[in-house]
DNA sequence: CGCCTGAAGCATAAATTATTGACCGCGCTT
DNA sequence: AAGCGCGGTCAATAATTTATGCTTCAGGCG
């Protein structure tokens, strides 16, 4: 139980000195962190002996024990109150902790918006065509370093993934698709002409297309038969870009995840892959 | 904040005896309640005076004051204990919501661990670099996409960028090296003898070496001017990987982010730079 | 190889906490 | 009214716990 409700409780049968006592320790109890008994006890004028046998009564082991246990009722009563309050005050937090607010939002709305089962088809899909086929991944613009990073990750896990982010040469690689194979095609606004006609040619040639794209009604996602989104605002343009490739990390790293542990094979070799990295680099 | 991310983010710097008086605290979080520092000592049998040292290089008052600060850290995790619980084995979260969370206690405690001088350091070694000189970036394995496109947004600031993936190329770029250039060197273990031998070089040529690396000691941090430093754990090692990713990303965007609002010509910069990528992409 | 630095332990000082025993005031009994 | 018992308080002190200074040792570097 709350040791401050024990007090207050217990204050009605006390003598006058301990009731002196109870009395501060429930109005300061956030100053009770900095005090020893001594100090409690000079703060009152009484001797120290007198509070540590007022915590006994109450049945703690000694005055740390009431202090520590007063402490976990503070902090449980602001639960993240404190948190919260801290953060408003913005100026004097830790580089980065604006920014990061940000991402958070956009993380979760990002999530929120891709649902499990949207999710699992992709996994599902990628999965099935790296046992028997092949995953085309193209991206353009500042998604290509995502897309590129996705494809190496897939390789890791013994998937075949063909990574591009010339649209024309995708094109090309293309004609070598097998139904059953997945094109993923990244692009943030997904207006780009090129990168919808490989998707319609894709689909002729009876791939799946997976687009990751914002989260917009847009050309390219249409034609997807499964599509992913990502959730990224800001006012500053250059904090949004910020944020919208956060997200779209995340997603890509959720897809990962899922994929690592839908099957304990892909799993093993991947972290005989890790392994097998982490020495070449640290030789 | 919490003394156990704290702890946790500090893990990698720790010396072995204080690395396992951080991960009993860590493990048995609940059981300190019961001890003093000498029988924590005793139970992991080092010296009472290590237990009390590790508290201070902590930041605490003491080894009593850590005690405080971790019954406050477990009251306020349990506070909502109901919440967490029926949040935890409620598997209908959101796909990526246990990945997010891990994420963000990276990130924070990489927050923590970059002090706000540091990050003021970094940026205004890189406003001053790119003013009158070069920006040197150089990042191995997995780290080298970060770097790239780190090297990329900085030249979306006007600054002048020069990216290398390959040790033995960057040390001939930077024989053109001069005073007050800048060198970013990214490695996540440190280890790498070739990035050494360029920032010892580098220094040679009076730069500035910046490093970024995991938050061990290690032998490239060793050398830097300024280091910048990633906290990143997990148990399963292709989780802790993309958990590192997006700590150092989160830290790259945060320095980023800082300097384009150093400046309102790079800002302005940098948002006609968007527009106009915007454009061409879009076409 | 010698120097330096930092980590760890030992011994000890300092502080905090717990207990003891004495004193006081109050109410109750005789 | 005097004596007795009792709870409450305190000063003194014992016990425990915490903090610090000093020494030693090991690893890195010139």
């Amino acid at each position: 139980m709350s040791p401050l409700v024990k007090i207050r409780s217990e204050r009605d049968s006390m003598s006058a000195v301990e009731r002196r006592i109870a009395d501060f320790i429930l109005e300061n109890a956030l100053l009770l962190r900095d005090y020893s008994s001594q100090q409690l006890a000079n703060a009152l004028g009484i001797s120290q002996s007198s509070v540590v046998k007022f915590t006994q009564k109450l049945g703690f082991r000694g005055y740390p024990d009431l202090k520590y246990s007063v402490g976990e009722a503070i902090a449980r009563d602001n639960g993240d109150a404190d948190n919260v309050a801290t953060a408003a005050d913005a100026s004097d937090d830790p580089p980065g902790t604006v920014l990061w607010r940000r991402k958070n939002e956009a993380e979760e709305a990002t999530r929120l918006i891709n649902s499990r089962e949207t999710v699992e088809r992709t996994v599902q899909a990628i999965d099935a065509a790296g046992r028997s086929g092949k995953v085309f991944i193209i991206g353009l613009g500042e998604d290509d370093i995502y897309a590129r990073g996705f494809a190496l990750k897939l390789s890791l896990l013994g998937i075949l993934a063909i990574y591009q982010f010339d649209a024309a040469r995708m094109a090309a690689n293309i004609s070598t698709a097998q139904p059953g194979d997945v094109l993923l095609a990244f692009s943030e606004h997904g207006k780009h002409p090129g990168l919808c006609k490989i998707a319609r040619f894709f689909h002729e040639r009876r791939g799946q297309v997976i687009t990751v794209t914002r989260h917009t009604s847009n050309p390219l996602r249409a034609l997807a038969d499964i599509a992913l989104v990502v959730s990224a605002h800001d006012d500053l343009p250059y904090i949004q870009s910020l944020v919208y490739q956060s997200s779209l990390q995340h997603l890509l790293d959720t897809v990962f995840v899922s994929l690592c542990e839908s099957d304990d094979t892909r799993h093993a070799q991947l972290v005989a892959n890790l392994d097998r990295i982490q020495q070449t680099l640290d030789s």
